[in-house]
DNA sequence: ACCTGAACACCGTTCAAGT
DNA sequence: ACCTGAACACCGTTCAAGT
């Protein structure tokens, strides 16, 4: 009920931060424009003034996104120098991002693509990491660190949304998320 | 124009060929019930006697992903004897799947969890061929052959809905589909 | 049994008007 | 410059009524 006057983009601010809430809490089946609007007690028109529609307001959620997931990574790799120890941590931090922020997540991969970069930032962090981890030798060196991280990307993203989807199947949630990552990859290069 | 009178459920398969149509058009963005109703010539009350809602119908269009897939893998799987180009022919056939039929593939991983087995018989078919793979010892026989059909299903899964996202960019679009499977299969376990 | 017609609350978006 | 109020076409869903 607090309708202060927003000023210097608050509101713009404001709509994100509530874009977010509704999605947290019931999900893309829940969200809508207006319902933004409302909470941060403006009329349904307001919003176009920050942005071009619904699309680009759920763009900047996504774009929050990316860099949280970011700097997660970051904060993963700076962790420890040892090479192998560095790649699973980066493994389990990815698909403990999207346990962690399902509705960050799930709004990256939603919006049309073109636009994003799919975490272009993120994939220069695995990216050195396979890097060095050819260089000693801890996983073939054959196919070129490009084909090799993206291997493992995807690999990460496809755990994430399948263990995502159904916590109590195949996928497992008797683990915790970030293990199934790192047990996964573990298993496929025999670390 | 052709109003003809529905009979004996024919307006049930009416109204999910014609939800695919709209799918494979305009993706989930243009889809509405009402347009799926106007298409099949019927009110838009009608659908309501087939399915309890919009959910409903999407989660049949769904089973039918399901089941292309199923049928996909299957044909995939028989093509061959050889335990090798058994493995690359599925994962290369899973892919293609969601290239193939991008609004069946969509659908089939943006409908709620819980009802979905995700392609509990299309699972059982690769777990099958890692069975086999590990029985001759053309991939590790360390990890269960559970959890390395996981771990081969996630990233045939990631690359699905990468390659999907960004043809252009590291998700290659100048491989064909299915190569971009195989390739990442045969890179990760030295095929 | 299956469908229509009309209605309801809600949505995304637009635009003239206010301050 | 930023927001309101009112409007538009459209959506998902419901329900009495028709055949």
């Amino acid at each position: 009920m607090t309708r202060t006057t927003y000023h210097h983009g608050a509101l713009r601010q404001a709509l994100i931060d509530g874009a977010r809430e509704i999605l947290a809490e019931g999900g893309h089946e829940q969200f809508s424009l207006n319902e933004v609007a409302r909470r941060a007690g403006v009329s349904t028109a307001a919003p176009y003034r920050h942005f071009s529609g619904k699309d680009e307001l759920l763009a900047a959620v996504a774009e929050q996104g990316y860099a949280t997931l970011h700097a997660s990574l970051e904060r993963a790799s700076a962790d420890t120098a040892d090479v192998r120890e560095r790649l699973l941590r980066l493994a389990g931090a990815y698909v403990r991002f999207a346990h962690d922020h399902p509705d960050l997540f799930v709004t990256m991969f939603r919006s049309r693509p073109g636009a994003d970069p799919v975490g272009h930032d993120s994939f220069e962090v695995l990216l050195q990491a396979v890097v060095d981890a050819q260089a000693t030798a801890l996983i073939p060196a054959k196919p070129s660190p490009e084909l090799m991280a993206r291997s493992i990307w995807a690999t990460l993203h496809g755990l994430a949304v399948l263990s995502l989807r159904q916590p109590h199947q195949r996928f497992g949630m008797d683990e915790p998320p970030e293990d199934l990552a790192t047990s996964t990859l573990s298993a496929m290069f025999g670390l």
